[in-house]
RNA sequence: GGUCUCGUAGCUCAGUUGGAUAGAGCAACAGCCUUCUAAGCUGUGGGUCCCAGGUUCGAAUCCUGGCGGGAUCACCA
């Protein structure tokens, strides 16, 4: 029995038997009471007093009294302003713990009634450069709010978009062509993402000589940019693509697979995956059908020119082009079309596009025009807007060579866990294997963390001498806390000591031994209301206070070797939920928990 | 310039439908390991919640107007 709902009820029939009003229960406001206060939950009158018509003091005290009354688990309340405050009995809080000691999935929904069908799209990257440091904020969000709308018991389906065709795929092809003397990633021992990469910025340099030797010649800059021989080559070459000329063709692919197989391992090292791939380069043309449709029912304006836009002034905004004069797609045809293959390939019912927040006027636009277009799911469709990442120096700039890349930096993590468990002297006497994996596991723990517990949507600075910090709120404070636990499992068990679902309920609490079963008790509402606002950030900050609680209760409280039996068992089974929710809600946000560090 | 968004401790961030005296971590300083892992715990200092109005019993939170930062307004994606 959910004891919130029952204040609220009982707050109801108060009203109806005291003062014979009915009233919405959305009036009734119960929350939990401050930790400076006295009880567990709070009843805030101040709504009430115009129904009650008395002061705010004698209201609580009287409603008070009723619940006192009536609710045999209310133990005993104080009234301070308007504030009424509930202390719940301690056998309640008990009988809680034991409750759910054998709950596979503590706090997840189980069976929901009509489960609805998501798609995510998260990651969505180019092929011809590596993934940086905002791919991995992307990444991490998406495999993470896939995770937790799981966790209220949907069905989700984990999309990518492969961005594997354009102009910016035909520069790299072309510097290679020109200057990459057949070298492979094989041949380099490179990766093969990184090795296309450096042919895309040698494109660059090149390019950018051009436009100077251009402009020496009293070429204007605006004219220099677009006569540059190289810019025109790559033209050129995406041209030749398009109508499927078989030598661009095949070193397309060759450099595309180069690309893709270094995506798979960073999204191996990173622990990412997808339910189904989607490449650019056979949905780019899909939509167009649903732009000509739409410009025969008058939704859309053509121009003298021939290209096809949407005018959106009655929205507020501006006209957005749909189809080029020359009838090829633009980005937006390509969105328009892929959305609607999705919803019908999985049969969905709501789509999230993890995308960052530069693109917040397309998807808006995206929406308004599939909704002109008549499908009822537009109204489904969610743009997860995220913030960019920036450095303490300012942004990412990768003509300036301030990129962070993913896979370096993951490197980094690693070797940072490993020469601070070496200081702190904390593997020793482990296996290699071992010793790797919980390296491993804590260096990428501290990374992932560090990026999760912020607000997706707010921008967010990253600095790398932050992250590998592993004290405080950090990825390895809580999976420490974990590992504690199980030592302190293992201890109690050779002691005799086993967890049990059958505590005495009439043990007395301390404050600390109550505050972290009522964090346990809060841990459904923060998945729901997490999933809710797609913000794995407050599943990280909650199983952070968690872990601080839980050291804090820890460092005073004896387990084994406390004397009183029945004691030891509630801590004993009260660390042991403790660390089942450390494990849930790191493994939502795609960080794992070692079992000793 | 239009639209959107952000502004909380020196720094990085919490603060969810308006609630009681605005919280953590880092950094600084001072303590705690013959006792379940010190990657821990405890304490000290640190705030005009950008500013000014308004709404009301009550505003960091909502509204209006400023100031400051960011994004975006392409026949790019």
């Amino acid at each position: 029995m959910d004891i919130e709902f029952k204040l609220q009820e009982f707050v109801l029939k108060a009203l109806k038997d005291l003062y014979e009003q009915e009233v919405d229960s959305k009036a009734i406001q119960i929350q939990k009471t401050r930790k400076d206060f006295e009880g567990d939950f709070t009843l805030v009158v101040f709504p009430l007093l115009r129904i009650t018509k008395k002061p705010p003091e004698q209201t609580a005290e009287e409603i008070g009294n009723y619940l006192k009354d009536n609710i045999k688990q209310i133990s005993n309340f104080n009234v301070i302003k308007g504030f009424l405050n509930l202390s719940i009995d301690k056998s309640f809080w008990i009988s809680y713990l034991n409750n759910i000691s054998g709950e596979e999935n503590f706090g997840f929904v189980t069976s929901k009634k009509d489960p609805k069908t998501i798609l995510i799209e998260y990651s969505s990257p180019n092929t011809n450069k590596p993934l940086h440091l905002g791919h991995i904020r992307n990444n991490l969000l998406g495999y993470a709010v896939a995770n937790l709308l799981e966790t209220q018991g949907d069905k989700v389906v984990k999309v990518n978009l492969v961005n594997d065709r354009g102009i910016h795929i035909c520069k790299s092809m072309l510097a290679w062509q020109k200057w990459g003397e057949n070298i492979t990633p094989e041949g380099a021992s490179k990766k093969g993402d990184h090795l296309v990469g450096d042919f895309y910025v040698k494109f660059d340099q090149e390019y950018k000589k051009e436009i100077q030797q251009l402009i020496d010649q009293g070429v204007a800059e605006d004219e220099a940019k677009q006569k540059a021989p190289l810019i025109l080559e790559a033209q050129e070459m995406l041209r030749k693509w398009e109508a499927n000329d078989p030598e661009v063709r095949e070193l397309w692919r060759k450099m595309n697979d180069w690309v893709l197989d270094g995506f798979d391992v960073t999204y191996k090292n990173l622990g990412v995956d997808f339910d189904k791939v989607y490449f650019e380069s056979d949905t780019y043309k899909l939509g167009k059908k649903l732009v000509l449709e739409g410009l025969e029912k008058d939704i859309f304006i053509k121009k003298e020119d021939g290209s096809v836009w949407a005018d959106l002034s009655n929205e507020g905004l501006d006209q957005k082009i749909l189809l080029r004069s020359d009838g090829t797609s633009v980005y937006m045809t390509q969105d328009l079309g892929t959305a609607q293959q999705r919803f019908n390939d999985f049969n969905a019912d709501e789509a999230i596009y993890v995308v960052g927040n530069e693109q917040n006027y397309h998807f808006q636009v995206l929406k308004i025009v599939l909704d002109k277009l008549g499908f009822e799911w537009a109204e489904e469709l969610h743009h997860l807007s995220y913030g960019m990442v920036e450095l303490p120096e300012g942004k990412m700039k990768s003509r300036e060579g301030t990129v962070v890349d993913a896979d370096d930096l993951l490197a980094e993590m690693t070797n940072t866990a490993e020469e601070m468990s070496r200081e702190l002297g904390k593997l020793e006497g482990y296996s290699e294997e071992e010793r790797r994996r919980i390296i491993e596991t804590i260096g990428l723990g501290a990374l992932k963390y560090f990026i999760l517990k912020v607000d997706p949507k707010k921008t967010m600075t990253f600095d790398p001498k932050e992250s590998i910090d592993f004290n405080g709120n950090t990825g390895p404070f809580i999976q420490y806390t974990y590992a504690r636990i199980q030592s302190l499992v293992r201890k109690a068990k050779d002691n005799g000591l086993e967890p049990s679902s059958k505590l005495n309920e009439n043990l007395e609490l301390s404050a600390k031994e109550l505050h972290l079963i009522k964090l346990i008790y809060s841990y459904p509402e923060v998945l729901k209301e997490a999933a809710e606002a797609y913000s794995p950030a407050q599943v990280a900050n909650y199983v952070y206070d968690m872990a601080k609680e839980f050291n804090q209760f820890y460092h005073d409280h004896p387990i084994v070797s406390e004397e009183n039996k029945n004691l030891a068992l509630l801590r004993l089974q009260l660390s042991g939920q403790v660390s089942k929710i450390i494990e849930s809600g790191m493994g939502i946000l795609g960080i794992h928990v070692p079992e000793r560090m």
